[in-house]
DNA sequence: ATGCGATGTTAAGATTTTATAAAGATGATT
DNA sequence: AATCATCTTTATAAAATCTTAACATCGCAT
């Protein structure tokens, strides 16, 4: 008896059920997912174990579920893809992915794969709790990563990408002072010579958008000459 | 510059030196092996980061170097292999292997799989910082480092950058005397010659944020004509 | 006690940093 | 090409921080 789960992200039917029967034959639980909004609702709602993802999604690519994914969860993801060149294996690896399969892939060595992510799990178990919660609230703040949105009073807030990563990064380090740098390098990535002039604009339109009339207390705080630091509001 | 250390292993000499050289430009640190026996005892050793590995070894089988490892380290191994069967990575995979390359390899694939590993060291390490590391407490005072947080009977100080710079300096160096000078030079830079009016000032304010008003016993003690020293209090 | 050098204290203004608005640039969509 | 949303740049006032300098204080040797 094998308790553990695994999420298929595959739109293709016979490998899908392929890998499914395989599975099953070998003890594991599963869930199955046809398309990118599907996996991460999934991912979300059931905190599989491991997810195999394949890359030729019907809806998002296979790259941009990784990293919504990577937004709260370090869920092992396996990617399984057709498309066997450098740049798409590194691209996807990068975003977070923990390993990558060409097809047509050996079903042996798929489990073995999972194996190595299994060992490892069993690893960091004992300390910590593996996968977040992938709803953050703070106040009257919610942010629910899985959907990509966020609320204010369970009004949803319109923003922009670059407002909602922002507003991401500051969440996940909630009572952290984060450095201008540590924030530009995250959002526009390390290429970028540090942009603040930039991040201060998109502070003040996120903060006018956090900001209730009445409720002034400000969550998002300066720190003169280091950066900026989202403050745990714990009157509510 | 790049702290992360790998300990390479590989009898051929044509790929154990483009391994090297790879590494050596993006500024990794390396060690070389050419023997199982070898390896394990760098292995042992030095307590690389992560670990290529050649299963094609002159004196031992690399699926009983992994094995050998895997008694006492959990340290990522990445196999790098000429066999490209199936039950040849099943094999080292179950062994303990955390990834793996068939020759002719990809140099971008193997750095990207590298980087994965360090994703992961770096998750684990930064856990087990946040519990252990970052948080300085001496008396009322309490650091947090990772936040940029000071906290005097646990309500926050407001501390401007020179301000908190000053007392993190002086937090870790607790029952030392740090002359003005080492004091100047790792505040203002080597650069700053003896700004050591300012210092005065930044002490005054230090203090006065640091006193209570009734407990007078104050953390930072004056050294005459040498500098200044944070003591330890051991009655709270 | 007196004078001297080193340190503590204070406050003004010089400097740096930030918030904000508004204009310009970009890029996708039609 | 025109529109729209988004992002970047620029300019400026306000705020925070830092330096400087003047003066007070302390300890100590004469």
């Amino acid at each position: 008896m094998n308790k553990f789960g695994v999420l298929v992200v595959e739109d293709d039917a016979p490998i899908r059920n392929l890998i499914a029967t395989t599975l099953k034959t070998h003890d594991y639980k599963y869930l199955l997912a046809t398309s990118g909004e599907d996996a991460i609702m999934q991912a979300s709602t059931y905190s599989p174990d491991v997810m195999f993802l394949d890359l030729g999604l019907p809806d998002i690519d296979g790259v941009e579920v990784i990293k919504r994914i990577r937004e709260w969860s370090v869920m092992p993801i396996i990617v399984i893809s057709a498309r066997s060149e450098d740049e798409d294996k590194i691209e996807a690896l990068d975003a977070g992915a923990d390993d990558y399969l060409t097809k047509p892939f050996s079903v042996e060595e798929l489990l073995a794969r999972l194996r190595v992510m299994q060992r490892r799990i069993a690893l960091l178990q004992t300390d910590n709790e593996l996968i977040e919660n992938s709803v953050y609230v703070n106040g009257k703040l919610k942010i629910d990563f899985a959907a990509g949105c966020a609320y204010k009073d369970g009004e949803e807030l319109k923003l922009t990408p670059i407002e909602y990563k922002l507003l991401c990064l500051l969440a996940h380090n909630t009572g952290k002072v984060l450095t201008h740098k540590y924030i530009t390098q995250k959002i526009w990535g390390s290429a970028w010579d540090s942009n603040v002039a930039s991040l201060r604009v998109f502070m003040a339109t996120l903060r006018k958008k956090l900001n209730d009339d009445k409720d002034t207390t400000n969550l998002i705080q300066t720190h003169v000459g280091i950066g900026y630091r989202m403050l745990k509001n714990d009157s509510m």
